[in-house]
DNA sequence: TTAGTTAGATGCGTTTTGCTTATAAGACAA
DNA sequence: TTGTCTTATAAGCAAAACGCATCTAACTAA
């Protein structure tokens, strides 16, 4: 959009389009590590690599409708956290033709990961290793539970990399942690979040201390269960006070 | 994209594609103040309102060269910081078809907005309003030189303020500011970037500080010339050490 | 020389942060 | 019942960052 001229003067039928579709990093964490989910590629192009689920933009339906839909259909999960990542537009993403792929990012709490790995059995949770290369954040790794590296179809590295460095610069200043626990959930684990996002070790009171001062934690009044030691409180995360 | 299945399955020519276009918030400051460089739209829809430049994805062309492309083609620029700020894609964003636009921010300093006002004389800059409502940024506003306020056509209002809450939030942990500054400039200069992007005033010793402290400054030895009291040290933007 | 103006430096109290140490609360075993 | 183990939570303190007022430097203009 859209100067006039070029507008008036444009057919929609004359100049080849190209397709537009979502990618969706599923992200969560499985011992204490970031994971995605991903998809095996049974076919060509880049059969038996490895990919983000994703689906092609209908044209009555919005960019959010699509990720969503994608996130039902190919994972069976809704209620969670889903945003906008980044557009990718390389001529060559795809050998077949020119896709352009809007990245969005799902963040997963524990129970709905596993729930998203039930349901959809064809995907699989893989760790995701980002060297800590100062901010830049070199190459991403995919490593399956066996400790294998998977080998990323088309652009998914790149997407890929980008969730990350996205979600650790949100980090502290916004609420996305929270995207990332379940309802109820105790200081240790909001810190657990913390430190598996960034891939640092973090100082307990130091961090205690900042979450607290945020306003954005209520405490249940309730403690946690089946611990041999000293349970911790509870805490709902609320809003913005 | 995308599963095997899926794809397989799809043949491009069957499925109605949106079509893809690119918009560009050209940034710069006027006064002190945010301004953004607007063309008034002839033609129906919107004919009369104020709309950001911007151009179709051509099928061979990524979605970087795209943006380029309106940079030089409709502001006679180039070589200004150019970054993508995120992609719109609602129903009836446009009401003759279905436009999904990919938004691009770039930031001006004063002379390139300046030439890029004198190449292309059909862009008028207008100052952006943006109410401090807490974060959430209400509704922008476009104002003329002349203080009237230009009506905005499509969602250009919601580009513009994604742009500008974009500034705020990359202005003091990323090196978006020297995008504004000439390549010679005084600290005195790089506060008034920081203090018109924010919208607030900062405190000079604190902000020197901080400045001098990231190692991101190289003082070139000489000063700025022409003012009626002591000169100021010119510095230079010295990327990462 | 003096007044006016802004750059740049200094000093200091307050707040934030990192880190260490102490106390509290539970399970469990003797 | 009591002591031990483990982690939660609180308290204390030094270092760093920050906000703010003040002081000195450098230049123009009269």
């Amino acid at each position: 959009m859209t100067e006039s001229e070029f507008l008036t003067e444009y057919d929609p039928a004359v100049y080849e389009r190209p397709a537009l579709a979502v990618d969706l990093v599923l992200l969560g964490l499985r011992a204490g590590r970031p994971a995605a989910l991903l998809l095996k590629r049974e076919q060509h192009p880049h059969a038996g690599r490895w990919a983000l689920p994703g689906g092609f933009v209908g044209i009555d339906q919005t960019l959010d409708a699509a990720a969503l839909h994608v996130l039902r259909e190919k994972a069976g999960i809704a209620e969670v956290h889903l945003e906008q990542l980044y557009t990718f537009g390389a001529l060559a993403r795809d050998p077949r033709m020119r896709i352009v792929s809007v990245a969005y990012l799902a963040l997963l709490p524990e129970a709905a990961l596993a729930e998203a790995l039930e349901r959809a059995p064809s995907l699989v949770a893989a760790r995701i290793e980002v060297p800590w290369s100062g901010e830049a954040g070199g190459d991403v790794a995919a490593v399956s539970a066996k400790g294998e590296v998977l080998p990323l179809a088309f652009d998914h590295a790149d997407i890929l990399a980008m969730a990350i460095l996205r979600l650790r610069g949100k980090l502290d200043y916004s609420d996305v942690g929270f995207a990332l626990l379940p309802e109820h959930f105790t200081l240790r684990q909001l810190q657990d979040v913390h430190e598996a996002v960034l891939g640092t070790t973090l100082n307990k009171p130091a961090f205690r201390r900042r979450m607290l001062d945020r306003g954005w934690l209520a405490p249940t009044g309730s403690r946690e269960a089946g611990t041999s030691f000293r349970p911790a409180e509870l805490y709902r995360f609320q809003p913005s006070r």
